[in-house]
DNA sequence: GACATGACCGCAC
DNA sequence: AGTGCGGCCATGT
């Protein structure tokens, strides 16, 4: 996750699979939801499938994932984001 | 061991 | 486009 570059984003089934969790998104997302407030991990740039976001707005997350998001340029459509534009997968990262 | 829950995913209707 | 259902992995009671 801490690999995600600003500006991109990635799915929780994605993200587990790629670190070797197989089918595990759930248990991401429990991981995500017992991260210390002061984290510095890119947690924002997790999302649920075909890029929607997971976090309801109106919740202290919630906005804060959106604010983040946009501040990295991403436009945020009906709570999700353009996986084609912003989707991440580690052989873009080697070029 | 059984049952319920979670910042999920994919398919079928 | 919205809803329902089963599957997935791990954790807590």
């Amino acid at each position: 996750m801490a690999q995600i570059p600003e500006g991109k984003v990635i799915s929780y089934g994605e993200l587990a699979a790629l670190s070797g969790l197989g089918r595990a998104a759930r248990w991401v997302g429990r991981t995500l939801s017992q991260l210390p407030q002061d984290t510095r991990l890119p947690w924002h740039r997790v999302l649920a499938a075909g890029g929607r976001l997971s976090l309801a707005a109106g919740t202290p997350s919630g906005e804060e994932q959106r604010a983040r998001l946009r501040a990295e340029g991403l436009t945020i459509r009906n709570d999700r984001v353009d996986m084609r534009r912003h989707g991440w997968r580690p052989m873009e990262a080697n070029g």
